[in-house]
DNA sequence: TACATTAATAACCAATCAGTCAGTAAATAA
DNA sequence: TTATTTACTGACTGATTGGTTATTAATGTA
């Protein structure tokens, strides 16, 4: 803004590869990647274009790094907490989709879901990466959670596989829609905790009042 | 293929518009808009860069026919069998959303959703015309169901705009989902149908063997 | 202060691509 | 057959943009 500090030439070497991933992210998501300049990635991230290169040698390397730099690290601990769970399985998977809306739903990690599912087409091994390293394993917990509930008879007998898609389904369209249509004002937000939470009562008692069981 | 049928000049002035914006919406959708050549959704339809340019200004003037020409318009047919359906509530939602899979979901308009979502940002403008055009008419129509299942005491009383976003959720996902994933092998593909059925069933069920209800 | 190192810059290059237009050939008319 | 129209073509252009590099200046060291 004021001319005269964007003409400092600052030295950081450590600070700048962050930077400018969280620039990349951010525009990558709102732009697409094909429509996004390196030259603006750089812009936001107070940077000249050659800088970019010096660190990212290729608009590509960008994308890969951006999409590594934000694969979920936060599965050990979930598996661990899954491990030791003590309460029932409904509240475990509460646990499970509050916890995920936390750690990436609500951050901006969520914009690469978006991100994957738009540029999946142009670049299969970085999604297959992707699927390998998140979604993969958070199908798995999630169908581990399942399969205690039936084991327990808690929940009845279906097709995890089935099932899993059915809980994932509306957290992806949740991670989409907040990275697709906050542009386009009030009119169709929605309080996402509020979703999150009618979601989860919906999953485990369906929408009928008195719901006729074999 | 055959070079020398290739070469043919045919002159069909009233079938190319609708060719090319089939090629337009294929590869918009695979690729992206950005990263899609004129030149190549020309060549997709078997025509000349020149040809497309005869019917469309300008690649967002195609962009926006395309998204035009796929407007649903079967709203009035189906608010006509909101009038006059005479079943329960549940099997109108089941109907319903069976409906919007065969007209809908399992066709090649599918793929404009995932297309608006990706690009939304770029084209607010052509957002705000498919939102009032297609999302908003669908909302309602979904809303009035459940307030017929409200009113007769079929389903339990609940905020009717979050619960349309539960109903709504799972099938903008299958979309964007079968217009993303289909290229990444059958690891991940699920049974539409399968998933649609499961879907509908956990709605009005919920997961659970015996519901707590007040 | 003088010197060495290197992070950062900006002018530059080459390739890509949306859009143009002078010309070609398929249809129709005379 | 010849003339006229027009759907269609593809070589061309100007602007854009990914990537390069010679230069500049910030920092550390003596």
């Amino acid at each position: 803004m004021t001319p005269e500090l964007t003409h400092k030439r600052e030295r950081r070497k450590d600070a700048r590869p962050g930077e400018l991933l969280e620039a990349a992210l951010q525009l990558f998501v709102q732009k697409g990647y094909a429509a996004t300049k390196v030259e603006d990635v750089a812009a936001l991230a107070g940077v000249s274009k050659g800088t970019l290169f010096l660190y990212f040698p290729t608009k590509e390397d960008l994308l890969k790094a951006v999409v590594s730099e934000n694969l979920s690290q936060h599965f050990p601990a979930w598996n661990q907490a899954f491990e030791s769970f003590e309460g029932s399985s409904a509240e475990m998977l509460r646990f499970a989709l509050h916890s995920w809306w936390e750690k990436i739903g609500s951050t901006p990690a969520s914009g690469i879901c978006k991100l994957m599912l738009s540029e999946s087409r142009n670049f299969p091994d970085l999604l297959a990466f992707y699927v390998e390293s998140v979604m993969r394993p958070g199908n798995l917990l999630l169908r581990r959670i399942l399969e205690r509930g039936m084991a327990t008879g808690e929940f009845r007998p279906m097709d995890a596989d089935i099932a899993v898609h059915t809980i994932v389904a509306p957290m992806i369209f949740l991670m989409i829609w907040e990275n697709s249509m906050t542009a386009y004002s009030s009119s169709l937000s929605m309080a996402p905790l509020d979703f999150l939470e009618h979601q989860i009562d919906v999953l485990l008692h369906g929408l009928v009042t008195m719901p006729l069981r074999a």
